[in-house]
DNA sequence: TTTGTAATTTGACAAATGTTGACATCATCT
DNA sequence: AGATGATGTCAACATTTGTCAAATTACAAA
């Protein structure tokens, strides 16, 4: 029109209109032609500038976490368990895929709800590790001080993509944390090997800081032949039958354990480099994150141990845990 | 249809399926039409069960403060006045009232990511002070875990109704803190009343916790006849001229200060019961909450003065207060 | 100055959402 | 059994929001 003021021109951020079309929008509630009006533009404009600001996260979306700890299945959870809390999501239909981002989304969530600064937070590993993560990272970064988070198993070569070096290094970014890396296999060949390595000192300082945890964060792994366990080459089909024979019935951190959530010994223990099972049980929080009903068996075990005192999970899966 | 399955039947929390509905419609991204597929009920149904959630409070829009903060005129007036952080809400067409709501929102939404557990807050009372405390309880409780809130100055009989322990209160309640009132007026008929009402024990302690606050929120006073110092009985015309007549500009916490921010001394210091300026000089955040012309002279002298070290304002004030 | 290009805006149209009122169903109370 | 109230359904309509191709503008290269 009259003087052409186009969006771009001298302003020091040009953002400027679409946060104001923004606030209109989603504080005032006004609608998207009082908008326009207001703003001297089209009210196709304005939607363009809602985008905006949708993309670059100017506009956060979130769920009350108490809804979802409110939930039935929860209560049973808690009861059953002996859990502080539990975060049910609902779950719709797709696939086991879909349940588990979804559980990944509930857990970024309420996670940064149950850190406070001055905690030292262990990460285990996993893909639901990794997606929490992830979400947490991109969604609107949330920053807590004085965190730190470590690495509580070495690392291993997935097929996947979702390390446990990686999947620390993203939660510590995206909770605005300082992260200590274990920077050494999870399983090496032998256990003298093994030995010496827990002995190195920078190793040794890091195995120690895992000490020092008082929350953690973690999935619970299945005993099945296509587990994790199995495809990170951790440990082969044959390692797992042993364990199974053993009475292995879930994997947390790497470690076996049985349906008490005992460490169930075999031929690998001794190869392993990660925290021990013996120092997840007394922790301040213990954040289970498992979806699906092949993990079902495992997240009992886990939850029997005492390492968990707070659960993510979907609602099926809930109801299957509570069958059981 | 088939088997009645009622909403309210037998639920511990009859809301699963509204939360489940929210759930896909806010983070799925799904629409109504899928939603009431997945749900098995009509697309009305859907449409109900948004609206249920969203008066519920379940579902939480936020604007990332960033995007104020980094506003142009927002690094003007840092610039200017040496503030940490300055939070610039756009401003709609609506009357001062409306800019004063909005101010408040934004402090609202602000205040809780300036606190951290451990601190001590002072705050003093005023209408968007009070809006604030409002806005904070409502929508969406935060809680910060061990934060003590306390009351700045006296209470005074405000034909408004925020007086200074509703604002406290309330604010106290927003965010989940303690809260330490001071139980005694702001102002009273003469010197030798006041000190001995300082001298009381249980007022000497609390007011002994006003020193030990590491934070602070406040608005600015203008010195107009009409202004909320004159309304609210602190001061009379005749007490609000005398302080006029000795440069006084602005009010902060019930005292008056010159275009310098120094305290300005006049006849109704020694009668006042609450903060003296010089505790407010050395905090770690100072949040100022102001909005409108008339303010604009008393905010400079605050800013001046070295009180705040935050600022929530409009784009219009924020205006005004660059030109002066 | 002209021309090309990418960003921005816009209007017309399509899709999604909200509203209303009439009615069906079920649980509960009388 | 009948009345009552809460909840869900349906269908038509009004309102709001999203999409897309075409037009406009700023800016830089020719």
């Amino acid at each position: 029109m009259a003087y052409g003021k186009r969006r771009a021109s001298g302003q020091v951020s040009g953002d400027e209109i679409v946060v104001e079309a923004a606030w209109l929008y989603y504080h005032d509630g006004l609608n998207q032609n009082e908008i326009a009006d207001r703003l001297r533009v089209s009210r196709a404009t304005v939607v363009n500038y809602l985008q905006e600001a949708r993309e670059n996260n100017y506009i956060r979306v979130t769920m009350a976490p108490d809804v979802f700890i409110g939930h039935k299945l929860s209560h049973q959870l808690r009861e059953k368990f002996g859990l502080k809390a539990v975060f049910i999501v609902p779950n719709g239909l797709g696939g086991v895929q879909s349940h588990l981002t979804r559980a990944a989304r509930g857990a970024a969530e309420w996670l940064p709800d149950l850190i406070v600064p001055g905690d030292k937070l262990g990460v285990a590993w996993g893909q639901t590790i990794y997606e929490m993560a992830e979400l947490l990272v991109s969604s609107g970064k949330v920053t807590i001080p004085d965190v730190e988070v470590a690495q509580l198993v070495g690392s291993m070569a997935t097929p996947y993509g979702f390390t446990a070096e990686i999947c620390s290094a993203h939660l510590a970014q995206g909770l605005g944390a300082a992260c200590v890396n274990l920077h050494a296999p999870a399983i090496v060949t032998n256990a003298d090997l093994a030995q010496q390595l827990r002995e190195e000192p920078i190793i040794k300082k890091q195995l120690a800081a895992l000490g020092q945890c008082n929350k953690a964060v973690f999935a619970a792994g299945s005993v099945c032949a296509n587990s994790h366990v199995v495809m990170s080459g951790i440990a082969s089909e044959d390692d797992l039958k042993t364990y199974v024979e053993n009475g292995a019935c879930g994997v947390l951190c790497g470690r076996f354990v049985n349906k008490e959530g005992k460490p169930v010994s075999g031929p690998l223990d001794e190869r392993m480099i990660g925290v021990e099972l013996n120092k997840l049980t007394d922790l301040e929080m213990g954040l289970l994150v498992s979806v699906g009903e092949d993990k079902a068996q495992a997240m009992c075990a886990v939850m029997n141990g005492g390492y968990a005192t707070h659960l993510v999970t979907d609602a099926d899966t809930a109801q299957i845990i509570l069958d059981l």
